[in-house]
DNA sequence: TAGATTGTTAATCGATTAACAATC
DNA sequence: TAGATTGTTAATCGATTAACAATC
């Protein structure tokens, strides 16, 4: 019932701005929690995230206000509410394109799953890789993504192929049906309006550090 | 004698939404040089890249005008101001932290060092991982960290350990005179001020996937 | 020269911060 | 009740877009 009060404020779009906070709000919300903190003030927020406290308090009523003047946030009410926010109360299939370094190291990484994302298969080209084993989940042969996704439900593909493939095995993975696309794959992959995409390119955050060391030597030189 | 100009000219500090920009443009140039494009103009640049023609002039001039009325920019020479910009005509050496599988997913990416960064050494806790070999690179004992930085020249910490000793490592490194951190604990880590610090935070990353799914999701029960 | 396109100023838009009434 | 802190409106700041004179 209060749900549904909450979902129809809800009409305003979230910026992206707002969108990259809202998982260290969680993690953060976590570490309180788990730390036995029972309430928490957007004053205390905000010296532990370093964003201001009154943006904070912006960002959190694009949800509906979750705070109690005079008293601040209760820390368990903040956790399941961002969890519900994030998504995190269900939990989601994703496969793996690309049983390269990258590939290998996502599969294995264990946190995904504990937070609800599981990996079920991972899909590549490469015949010496395709029967592997990372923890249980099975290298299988590109070829038999479609009848994979049609036999079972998978909600985000994960792309860690060479940025040659990576848009084909986009369009493939959104010709099945699939709905989320995590981009590893240094290029813009191009994706219709209904579908999520995220990307983490590494390079081009390599090269940004670069321009940022270049920039702090500049401005050294001039004085 | 140029050179000098535009260094002096470039006092102005350069937003992070700028600094953002500037990889994928740098990677479109490339683009348009290895396909033998001599000119583009801020219109072309804009259909390949989707920012606005406007906001790329604007984020050129930053560095100096470097186009020519009623022809666009050349090519060639956008490439190797990019490349000075974003300090690509030096090499650097880095140096991992963990060995465990993302730590070698990036050691062993050569794509990284075509573009002049030379991972030269890989540091690790755990007694079954040292000794390794990642393509040529040696996994040593993190304890022999010191001596290592300080007989080479190390210019970048990539920091792939898990999010308890991160902070521990990043101390390290600073303290032995590294001055950028590319870091992957899903952990805010704190540098001081002279200090650049990139983050790639891949839990966040997901999380944010997961939202603007479910954002869709909702958007689309309301109507 | 006429046409094209930059560099740059001005206008607009959006995001962040400040302020404070509401209220626990 | 008095003190604290939210939720929210208004002010400010910064980034993006529009417009156009400069000029190749």
């Amino acid at each position: 019932m209060e749900e549904k009060v909450i979902k129809v404020e809800r009409n305003k779009k979230i910026s992206m701005a707002v969108v990259r906070r809202l998982p260290k709000y969680y993690r953060y919300i976590g570490e309180l929690k788990s730390k036995g903190v029972s309430r928490v003030s957007s004053n205390e927020l905000s010296e532990l995230t370093g964003f201001t406290a009154s943006q904070i308090r912006q960002d959190f009523n694009n949800f509906g206000g979750f705070g109690q003047q005079g008293y601040g946030y209760n820390v368990e009410e903040l956790e399941s509410n961002f969890k519900k926010i994030l998504g995190l109360n269900k939990t989601y299939n994703a496969i793996v394109i690309g049983a390269g370094n990258l590939g290998q190291a996502i599969a294995n990484y264990s946190n995904f799953e504990k937070k609800g994302f599981k990996i079920t298969g991972i899909f590549e080209k490469n015949p010496k890789l395709i029967g592997m084993k990372i923890r249980d989940i099975s290298v299988y042969d590109i070829d038999n993504i479609k009848s994979f996704i049609e036999d079972n439900k998978v909600d985000i593909g994960i792309i860690t192929t060479p940025k040659e493939s990576s848009q084909e095995v986009a369009n493939i993975l959104i010709k099945y049906g699939i709905k989320a696309i995590w981009n590893f794959a240094p290029l813009d992959i191009k994706v219709q309006e209904d579908v999520v995409l995220e990307n983490v390119n590494l390079s081009e955050s390599l090269l940004s550090l670069s321009f940022q060391m270049n920039e702090k030597l500049n401005n050294n030189k001039n004085f």
